[in-house]
DNA sequence: TAAATTCATGACACCGGTGTCATAATGTCA
DNA sequence: TGACATTATGACACCGGTGTCATGAATTTA
């Protein structure tokens, strides 16, 4: 059984290989006839183009590529299926490649991405989408990229976003609406532009219902459940407690969650806990956590397609957009007593 | 500013095509001095071959394709990770399919998925491994594939497993020692393996302590936490209700968790829990999860990494290895009163 | 009906590498 | 030093498609 190539099928119909890919290509300026017999003879032989030698003539690979370096494995769960769902309307395929952001290596590490497997384009989510050394890198390579959550980096590259200085003012306020006043905060990550937008979010309240910013109330997080353990321990160790705490991603909220109930408080009787991204585990435990719900397959989705129309046709303006995100209250705050 | 290829490279150093390539794949016969000479010419024109010209005379795309369709998310994480890990380690990219297992679609699925992006071998991950008219599929199109926790298939492909029935029955085994007689099992989804595995162990184990099996206590899920929800409801409403609960993964286990604190019931006190493959979650919430802890990443890394070397050189033998679970116990689950 | 235009088709180069084989250069041995 | 083996190198075809352009046939226009 030899490989069924453009070539056999040429040769099978009668006619020239450039015909074949004519007609492969539903390229005008070929007879009813001709295009019949043609495609008859796909279906005998069974015949599919090779995408290799398709791209090497049209240099394309019909490959986009994720970019990635996140505590939070359910947050790229998520990426990716949004990442998937375009790829997937629009024939690409997804390769995926966590790295390491922080270390020189990075740049090195990305132009072997790009050496052994040529990509069309790149998703860059947090925290790569606001590092300019790598927007500029892909600009010289002509690797089109589009940024999902990516705050700072002001460029004319395709960007989605939600507002997370928004989203964490609002929860904020929700907090402060209960009664309370003496608010923790859990930082995330900081290579995250996400954690400064939503710190400012939170400081953001704070100053609009006069209550004084207090230092003590801030922990350093990085996003990862293990980290809001150490954090939580912090902040449960106050005297006088808080009477909330306001994590910056729900797996720290989570780890606040565990801890404090290990300690036989009650939440949210005793503490109100907050988190943030609408994470699976928010409503997998319980009490359910007051979260902020942001778009993230969405915001992937739209950022994915609208690479892939730039790949196929670059626009003019670029595609730069912000979504809405919204509160979504749960058993794990209530009013103070 | 020209597109640098194999012939810029050739004449820029005045030697020939082969030559260049010779040198960039470390073949011998070439002479230290031409060695350098066009090593220097790679520095100073900053070459870097082409992945796709390569692939297409090689007929290989250096990406392994990994398939999935599974209602654990983290899992799915795990899988990646191992997958990656092994694919970084020989160079390889890895190129995420999650498609539909159930439907006559998906042969047409991954044929098209064959055809927009030629893959050199493919993992099939729960409950891919287990069908054989995939993996005829797979062979007819001499496409290598590793296949990752499947029990049933008997074929001579490289498969990596764990030993579902005998971490079931560790677990079951666990909590009878602790005096439990009455422990209801929660199943996972139809299509996967380790489903009817994990039953047949949970019920080795009750008969080997001549407990009576009992129909009423066993509610079928699909390993998705919802399913989990559903099932818990039934158990918990059973009267006498029973003082333990199996459940197949740690998500469903979590499931019934949450509903048990929400009515008001002590775990481990009022009803003990236990799980199953250490996710995440099984750490995340209190009280902890007992469960089994597979080696999903090793097992995943183990398949790829096998296959990356049969599709170097295909083996005589193929490897088929089943690794070891370990039983976890954490708070959840304890001596009945 | 002749000239001009449009359409259908194929020949051929090309994308950027690798494989095969011939040949020239060098080394080895008697 | 001649016969022979070994090493270094390049010419050229090939992988399987697409792009460019020439050509002959069919159709329209004057």
């Amino acid at each position: 059984m030899k490989k069924v190539t453009i070539n056999s099928v040429a040769s099978h119909a009668g006619v020239s290989k450039k015909t074949v890919s004519r007609v492969l290509n539903n390229e005008p300026n070929v007879s009813a006839a001709t295009r019949e017999k043609v495609l008859a003879v796909f279906k005998e032989l069974d015949y599919t183009p090779n995408p290799i030698a398709r791209g090497l003539a049209q240099n394309r690979s019909f490959i986009i590529g994720c970019l990635y370096d996140n505590p939070s494995k359910s947050y790229i769960t998520r990426v990716q299926t949004g990442a998937l769902e375009a790829c997937k309307e629009n024939n690409y395929n997804l390769l995926i490649h966590p790295c390491e952001f922080r270390g020189d290596a990075l740049i090195n590490n990305i132009e072997q991405l790009l050496q052994t497997s040529r990509l069309d384009g790149i998703v860059l989510t947090p925290p790569f989408g606001d590092f300019a050394e790598l927007a500029s890198f892909l600009k010289s390579k002509k690797i089109p990229y589009a940024r999902v959550a990516s705050a700072l980096l002001q460029d004319d590259s395709i960007s989605v976003r939600s507002n997370d200085e928004q989203g964490a003012f609002e929860i904020t306020e929700h907090l402060i609406s209960l009664g309370h006043k003496s608010i923790a905060f859990i930082k995330g990550h900081p290579d995250h532009s996400a954690t400064q937008q939503r710190f400012k979010g939170y400081r953001r309240s704070l100053a609009s219902h006069g209550i004084e910013f207090d230092e003590r109330l801030v922990e350093e997080g990085n996003f990862s459940y293990h980290s809001g353990v150490d954090s939580a321990r912090s902040i449960l160790d106050l005297s006088p407690r808080p009477t909330a705490v306001f994590a910056s991603n729900d797996y720290m909220a989570a780890a606040v969650l565990k801890l404090a109930t290990q300690r036989q408080l009650k939440v949210p009787d005793d503490i109100s806990i907050a988190g943030f991204d609408n994470a699976p585990i928010a409503r997998h435990i319980w009490p359910g956590l007051t979260t902020i719900a942001q778009p993230v397959e969405e915001m992937t989705k739209q950022a994915v397609t609208q690479l892939i129309s730039h790949i196929a046709q670059p626009q003019e303006k670029p595609y730069q957009v912000t979504l809405e995100s919204r509160l979504i209250t749960r058993e794990s705050t209530s009013a103070i007593k």
